[in-house]
DNA sequence: ATTTCATTGTTTATGCTGTACGCACACGCT
DNA sequence: AGCGTGTGCGTACAGCATAAACAATGAAAT
């Protein structure tokens, strides 16, 4: 009997519909939408209120009918939000060989998948029951794990790595964007919502407690230049990817040689060979000067005295 | 006027909850429950039935007193969750000097963590506001940066770092608990959750569509060993910043070396430095035959044939 | 042409949720 | 003793997902 569709249970059901399986019956009254209507309205929805906003009563009203047609062609929300996460994967370009070998690849992956959270922030907020499982997702995953094989790296220690990567990125983009969040739901600026609270923090944030977070507040690197972060980490998990896929017996290293040297201050890489001679350290002189006034109120770390 | 307290805002009265700073009136009739009696009635509904299942109505149920009662310990629903998160940030401990050097202190800080996440795995399911910023979570904070400095690295190289850290660290939580979610809510193992829909596979899993993911199918390394993969990635994650602080001009390495030879198959530490005298691959002889069978499942990739 | 019947759309109802509002009581200070 | 403030409680409301019965549709069978 059931509700409807003739389904077996309906998770399996909604993986059925995820990959489309289902024959359209030739008997009956025809439906008055299409999925993937249904699927789009919802992450209209998500994209521009919220994960919250997301109700079946708010679907229901903007397509015009009623609350409960909507499960004729879904089993229930859960199922909704696995078709909304594989129809937005399917927006992310399949990662590919690149000129620089597989780092290179790897990378404009990870920043499509940065990229892809930051147009659709509610996605980081629903439960990743593995690599969404849809016809785009798996491409996706497909296409990753296609260039990571030029590492010559093992089947198990693939799969690491591709986690590792994944893992990254999901949790950087969550941090970057639960501070979006809040920013763009209170209406206030981070710099308004801290000055809000500068009260608290005065009374808190004192270095006989807290010496470092005090003296990184005093510093100015407390506050959001947070996106910056990424691009950072990113670069450091890469590396240690590459550290490992060297070390490794059978592992061939297929990429272009990259030593330049990095910022002491943020990590980026430092831009011209310098013209003095002298090696350069910093890559601009904000970041030189952000050095300097952080030495002043730190005490000096970062200095041998 | 406001509902009580004479509070100025919720948002700000949840940070002065936080830190304590309401001074207790001394006229009128005494409160029957403390904040904290409340906190930790909420954070038991939370470990035991997850994130769903804490209500106000579930909270003074527990607590045998009405629901609207608690709101006047707490301005809403947001701020108890705050104070929840905090609550818990309390059972980790801090980060401090190890033996190893940074590197140990940041890998026991990074698993401290990683537990903490798999106790209450409902801290990943709510926005993290920077790192939770009530006293318990300000004191972890302070004391994983102060391990930090004993990299030498500038300040904002000192934040980049700790966000590279916790981003990995929480994302790789989220998907091992998002697993172990699905597991315990659906009653059914993963593998029978593979099983039920292995005929949905069978017709997508096709080598022809999907070769690689097809090949790490037949090589068993998509099922869910996944909680291997974090000790994978933290050493990974802590290589990269171990050669980050190497190459800055003024880090100051203080780490034992480490340059035991890795599994080929699952990147952990290869035990013993091998009897034979010729290098050791495989951690175990499982990976070593599962690496066997990958090889002969997936057209050899990981050997040059 | 009429009946049959699978399938879709609608209506009604249930039991959750967070929380706004107002009232009654208890306690410390005057 | 009594005033005033802060507390605990009951009611009420809007919104949520969805179960179940019912009405409308339209292709196939007679």
């Amino acid at each position: 009997m059931e509700t409807g569709h003739g389904g077996n249970g309906s998770a399996v059901r909604g993986l059925e519909l995820l990959w489309g399986l289902g024959e359209r019956p030739k008997q009956g009254r025809r439906p008055a939408f299409t999925l993937e209507q249904i699927v789009r309205t919802a992450v209209g929805i998500a994209d521009a209120e919220g994960l919250a906003a997301v109700s079946m009563r708010r679907i229901a009203e903007r397509l015009g009918c009623t609350t409960m047609s909507l499960y004729r062609y879904v089993p229930g929300k859960a199922q909704l939000l696995d078709l909304m996460t594989d129809c937005v994967m399917g927006e992310v370009p399949l990662a590919g060989a690149a000129p620089g070998g597989w780092r290179t690849g790897l990378e404009r992956s990870a920043r499509a998948d940065w990229a892809l959270y930051h147009r659709h922030p509610w996605i980081l907020r629903l439960p990743a029951g593995r690599p969404a499982l849809g016809p785009n997702g798996l491409a996706w995953y497909e296409s990753v794990l296609r260039v990571l094989t030029m590492t010559g790296l093992p089947p198990a220690a693939l799969v690491n790595v591709f986690d590792l990567v994944d893992a990254y990125v999901r949790g950087a983009a969550r941090d970057s964007l639960d501070a979006a969040a809040v920013e763009r739901h209170s209406g206030v600026t981070d710099e308004q919502w801290w000055a809000a609270r500068a009260h608290i923090w005065d009374a808190v944030f004192v270095p006989a407690r807290y010496p470092v977070v005090a003296s990184l507040r005093a510093a100015g690197v407390l506050a959001h230049p947070r996106d910056r972060g990424f691009e950072f980490g990113l670069q450091r998990v890469l590396d240690s990817v590459e550290a490992f896929v060297r070390n490794q017996p059978h592992g061939r290293d297929e990429t272009v040689k990259r030593d330049e040297t990095r910022c002491a201050q943020c990590g980026d890489p430092v831009p011209r060979p310098t013209p003095t001679g002298r090696p350069r350290v910093y890559c601009s002189g904000a970041c030189r000067q952000r050095a300097y006034r952080a030495r002043r109120a730190a005490g000096s770390p970062g200095t041998r005295h």
